[in-house]
DNA sequence: TTCCGACAGTGGGGTCGCAAT
DNA sequence: ATTGCGACCCCACTATCGGAA
């Protein structure tokens, strides 16, 4: 097939605003390419592609070569290319790498140097990913989507699973079945803005699980092999030898299990996330950083246990057999409640203790991989300040022309200027985004950069926002975690704002 | 007819590994 | 040694579609 058969259809979809039309328009194409070139169409147009990373990013992407007339490529060749590309490393393989590019954009007509622009930008934008690729595999294979759903789940890959689903239906994908060493989808939670939403949520009485702030691992074991992964199903175990003795400790020897490592402080209490998250990404010198910040590892959940796969009973039954697989002290802790305020007792305890919030976690569920659904719901507590904004940046895609990404500042009393804490885009309606736009125009001082307004300092803003952490980047030396648009306060006038002060007594 | 679950899009800060400067 | 880039760790929120109620 060619390339540009697919670049077609991803037009197509595009121009579709229906979901139902982007499938169709999907489907159609899924019809009619060959078996051995299925998963390449099925990546690119789910956004992706089949060497998940090649090395390619927008810096790379910059001039490259006049276009062709022709559509000539197939899809196995871009794909040869790109695994090319892939490969090179080492002295001057970054030269090499932007030759190859360039060999494979000059290959390319103007269209389809487009599509793979936003494809190894990482942003196609046409409106559809997994979500509406898995209906799409569905309607071209006449197997329930479901089925495409589930076996996602436990193959982590969806071209795979697209391609056996559109060679052999139904079947095909019944066929596939967790398998000790090969990461499985995650199952992800939605959140709640407090513990009695969460509770009605999940539907009472629930499991209230610490949400530990660390990293989430999925470590599987067959005999004396261990394998770790993360949510995005990379392979770590190299830097968590902890989480690997750890399992290699237990009595069951053919297992998967779910769960987070994060450093802890000798007195029990959690570093902040930075601390975690450098150690599981170092790979130089494991065992140094180990003893100078070891990780713990909480497990909360079983997916296999003695050779016995455990998806599909429910959360209770898989917690029962967690426990008797797993030492107390590898345990997530939690209680089971259906009492709000003993639930609410139980949340201002795990803050106190420094941790995350908790995930509140329906008695009934399975383990739904891939979906944000209803048996699992976090909640943390949020922190305001009213801040000053500083800048606005213009926005992309779909707030293009809006000034969008806001430079938040806080009042700093000694110099009577403001000191940076970051940016934030988040929680902004469209309206909000066409009023601000007008109104910064106003304040404007003009740009400071391409993509950047400098604002007079006179507009407060209400954010929202998880923590303050340590920055190498920012004035202050601090920058805000998560931070949200809540309300603009034109009550309050920048002499209002919150000052550096207050912030720093946030951090930790 | 209204409601709500799921999805895609729009980006945020921090850190590491690697290659180039 | 330092810098730039790509990748991935953590992530919140709104708009939209279409099935559920």
């Amino acid at each position: 097939m060619l390339l540009i058969d697919v670049v077609r259809v991803s037009e197509a979809v595009t121009r579709t605003s229906a979901r139902l039309g982007k499938i169709g328009h999907l489907a159609e194409l899924l019809g009619r390419v060959g078996a051995d070139e299925a998963e390449i169409a099925i990546s690119y147009l789910s956004g992706e592609l089949p060497q998940r990373q090649v090395g390619v990013g927008w810096r790379t992407l910059q001039d490259l070569p006049p276009a062709k007339l022709a559509a000539t490529a197939t899809l196995t060749d871009v794909d040869a290319l790109l695994s090319r590309i892939k490969s090179v490393s080492g002295q001057g393989s970054q030269a090499a790498r932007r030759t190859l590019v360039t060999q494979l954009f000059a290959g390319l007509t103007t269209q389809e140097q487009a599509f793979m622009l936003r494809l190894l930008g990482g942003e196609l934008r046409q409106g559809a990913l997994d979500g509406v690729m898995i209906e799409a595999i569905a309607k071209a294979s006449g197997a329930p989507s479901a089925d495409v759903r589930r076996a996602l789940t436990l193959r982590g890959w969806l071209p795979a699973v697209g391609a056996a689903a559109l060679a052999g239906g139904v079947e095909a994908l019944r066929a596939f079945k967790l398998e000790v060493g090969r990461a499985v989808s995650p199952m992800l939670a939605g959140s709640a803005p407090n513990i009695a939403a969460a509770l009605e949520k999940a539907g009472a009485p629930a499991a209230l699980e610490w949400k530990l702030d660390g990293v989430r691992v999925q470590a599987h074991r067959s005999g004396d092999q261990v394998r770790v992964f993360t949510r995005t199903l990379d392979d770590i175990t190299a830097q968590v030898p902890e989480l690997v003795e750890a399992v290699l400790g237990l009595a069951s020897d053919d297992l998967v299990l779910d769960g987070e490592v994060i450093a802890l402080r000798p007195d029990g209490r959690p570093h902040p996330f930075q601390v975690t998250a450098s150690r599981a990404s170092s790979k130089t010198d494991v065992p140094r950083l180990r003893e100078r910040t070891p990780l713990s590892v909480f497990f909360f959940d079983a997916l296999r246990v003695n050779g016995t796969d455990l998806l599909d009973l429910p959360y209770s039954l898989r917690q029962e057999l967690l426990a008797e697989t797993v030492i107390p002290g590898l345990l997530t802790p939690r209680i089971v409640t259906g009492d709000v305020s003993e639930a609410e007792k139980y949340f201002t305890d795990v803050i106190k203790a420094g941790h995350e919030g908790l995930v509140v976690k329906s008695l009934a569920s399975p383990y739904a991989a891939g979906r944000r659904g209803a048996g699992w719901i976090k909640v943390k507590p949020r922190h305001t300040l009213d801040l000053v904004v500083l800048a606005a940046e213009w926005g992309h895609g779909r707030r293009e022309g809006k000034l969008s990404n806001l430079h938040l500042g806080a009042r700093d009393p000694e110099s009577g200027g403001f000191v940076m804490l970051g940016k934030t885009f988040k929680g902004l309606t469209d309206e909000l985004l066409t009023w601000q736009t007008e109104r910064f125009l106003e304040l404007a001082e003009g740009p400071a950069d391409e993509w950047t307004v400098k604002l007079r300092p006179e507009l407060v803003v209400e954010i929202a926002f998880d923590g303050v952490q340590r920055s190498p980047r920012y004035p202050g030396g601090m920058a805000l975690r998560f931070a949200r648009v809540l309300r603009y306060r034109p009550d309050k006038r920048a002499v209002d704002a919150d000052t550096v002060e207050t912030v720093r007594s946030l951090m930790f």
